[in-house]
DNA sequence: ATTCTGACGTGGG
DNA sequence: CCCCACGCCAGAA
């Protein structure tokens, strides 16, 4: 059955690229994808990715560092729970390092 | 078909 | 950085 779900399938492919200790906004995949008007399109998907493999989903936020998606996952806290885990410095569902622990697909995984 | 909402982004203040 | 308004695409009612 897959159509053309290709966009979900690129997603899951960047989220799962995304190095230990770092994060990514959905708007950066979503550019990088070549649909930065759609950014609403990659959290999207990513709701599909929890019934998907494995995706690491509470290392994508938004543009914000903000941990928007939180309340999708299973626990109250497990996404901010698992960022600190790697590092992440998180304080009412905001990353506070965002700056420092963001990782752009567009500046690292094409050169 | 119409309307609302949503794991978003950008621009202006 | 925070708040407000508008734009975007897709799905649900």
């Amino acid at each position: 059955m897959e159509k053309s779900d290709n966009f979900f399938n690129k997603v899951y492919t960047i989220v799962k690229l995304i190095p230990y200790g770092r994060v990514t906004s959905y708007g950066a995949i979503a550019k990088f994808l070549g649909a930065a008007k759609s950014a609403r399109m990659v959290g999207w998907a990513m709701s599909a990715s929890h019934n998907n493999e494995e995706i690491p989903a509470h290392r994508v936020v938004n543009r914000n560092g903000l941990l928007t998606g939180k309340n999708h996952f299973d626990g109250t806290n497990l996404m901010q729970q698992l960022l600190e885990n790697e590092g992440a410095i998180i304080k009412e569902n905001k990353i506070q390092n965002f700056s420092a622990i963001f990782w752009d697909p567009l500046k690292e995984l094409t050169t």
